[in-house]
DNA sequence: CTGAAAGCGCTTACAG
DNA sequence: CTGAAAGCGCTTACAG
């Protein structure tokens, strides 16, 4: 391979002065530099960027873990972080930890060893347990899309879940819904309890019999658990699944089940993911700014990169937005 | 931070001997074992792979170029080939192209410096007006899910998919159907022709005015070109979709134009992927063995990279399946 | 504006 | 079995 040594001999200088005209750092004198970058062209050389990493101690990398790329929520968040890394010049390097707390463990442990400039943690399934390891990393972490209680050890960018399913539930309130199921993933307790917040401001509440655990966030989940919801008790004029996904499955069962949405059952979403276009009724949602929150929390991570300190240790909190489309309606009179 | 020097002190001995305990290559007597794994414990030393990757001239990292990782035949590759590295020890780099070749061509130009052991492209979209850039790469380069001619200059592991094409189409003409059309993504013509085969065998010929372009590959892509399709002329009683998300689209254009499925019209995808389960009725596709192809592709290129040469070059291609589900039937005898 | 030196933290022969 | 040396290919002060 051709090194900086050969280049610098072809170009009759030292290697430190094409260094200094690759960097650009130093001004370099014009004839010697076109010499230079003559010799670069015809050698076709390329920097050894390891050897760069070595004496600069930054490798321009920066790592990214999420639970999987299946699914359009973090697949965006990839390519949103992807993009901001690519403006500022760096790569990634992505784990999927899989619902896999161990793989999750062993690869922190792998890349705790200077191999990556700064690390993003997309969501609290894998890694939770594991943030500990963390402790003494000599980059900056920041934490985002997460749900459950943060550690106050890392800067947080998240979602307002809980406004997110307050704005379900109001949505469903305006339009004077009383009697209401809620499929749920076991890790959206959040959600769950903004939407029951917007109901105990008028005075109602959501019974834990209301509230359906849908196990896997998947079609037939929310399949199977609206049918539960809609066999059971009086019949619910309103339903908030957690995840769109879900409330897909649940437009399935409640046409199998005979009612018409949104004549005899309103359904509310949760993320709107692209795929929530597929459906008839159009879903209502609860919209997500999944983007906004990935390009923060990068450029939360590159500056604390660049001033090389800990970034200030926050947790912010984007808003999400209701997205009405054909799945709700008023209540109706002759329900049931 | 704690260098191998460091170590070294602590266990009065060497930092040669700290390394020989560390990589186990060389016979290290047990008791000096023991103390440099007591110091290395006591400092929380973790050797610095920066430093390491110098020295080797491995980064035990392999890049990975996809068009996207949206939508589940993608994401799956990625998921697959991470599987396969994390067995070998191995990191990912990643790249999505999104359609840009610019972007690929940068990306490209960034991994061809050593920051990378290997590199698996995925898809032909994007990179394949610059793979000559890869003429003289220090590592090996696999290309797979490569539909158009491959270039003969790296190994490739695809789809047989001009089979894939021809299953579809055999399993239509089992089915009696003589009047078809085809919704086809632009780079798709491998499929098309080996569709096209399949009626040829029985002297029977799709005309291009069958052939329906749809530019993008999304639901109302589909939903589009199929309404064209089943406007047009003789309305065909079978149809082939290049593309799941196509064929999920004509599902819907077959509902609003009133024509039932399978009975007037039978409908075949593509790929296999998740989604399809969400549709009514159930589609019939052909699947495409995109994990077995990335694993493979991987493990190829995880060959060379330790046998330190290039892979052997050839073309390997996996063979896809028909999956008969609910969307296809005979032709119907009350048809049009 | 250019060159000589030291160093980033490891590994790899090679002696002892 | 352990140590002394050289080297991986860069960058970063520091002289001239």
């Amino acid at each position: 391979m051709v090194t900086m040594q050969d280049v610098a001999k072809r170009a009759g200088v030292t290697k430190q002065t094409v260094s200094n005209v690759i960097s650009g750092r130093v001004v370099v004198r014009p004839a010697t530099a076109a010499r230079v970058r003559a010799a670069i062209e015809e050698l076709g050389y390329t920097p050894n960027l390891v050897a760069r990493s070595l004496a600069t101690g930054s490798t321009r990398t920066v790592g990214l873990f999420v639970p999987t790329v299946a699914g359009s929520f973090y697949s965006e968040i990839v390519e949103e972080v992807e993009d901001v890394l690519e403006e500022h010049g760096y790569h990634l390097l992505l784990c999927t930890t899989r619902l896999d707390g161990e793989r999750a463990r062993r690869h922190l442990a792998g890349l705790t060893s200077r191999s990556v400039d700064a690390l993003l943690i997309a969501g609290d399934r894998d890694l939770i347990d594991h943030l500990p390891l963390l402790a003494d990393a000599r980059f900056p972490v920041v934490l985002c899309a997460w749900e459950t209680e943060a550690p106050d050890t890392f800067p947080v960018v998240t979602i307002d879940y809980e406004r997110a399913g307050y704005l379900a539930g109001r949505h469903l309130r305006e339009l004077g819904h009383e009697r209401v199921a809620v499929l749920a993933s076991p890790d959206h307790t959040v959600r769950v309890a903004g939407f029951r917040r917007a109901f105990a401001a008028d005075g109602l509440t959501v019974p834990d019999s209301a509230v359906h655990m849908a196990p896997e966030p998947t079609f037939g989940g929310g399949f199977a658990s609206a049918g539960a919801a809609l066999a059971a008790g009086p019949r619910p004029t309103a339903l908030f699944a957690t995840h769109d996904i879900l409330a897909l499955g649940a437009l399935e069962a409640a046409r199998v089940a005979g009612c018409s949405v949104p004549r005899d059952l309103s359904v509310v979403g949760h993320d709107d993911n692209p795929e929530v276009r597929l459906s008839h009724p159009a879903l209502t949602t609860v919209a997500i700014p999944k983007r906004a929150m990935a390009r923060q929390a990068v450029e939360l991570l590159l500056r604390a990169v660049t001033k090389s300190g800990t970034p200030a240790n926050s947790l912010q909190l984007l808003r999400p937005e209701l997205v009405v489309r054909d799945s709700t309606g008023p209540v109706g009179e002759i329900g049931v």
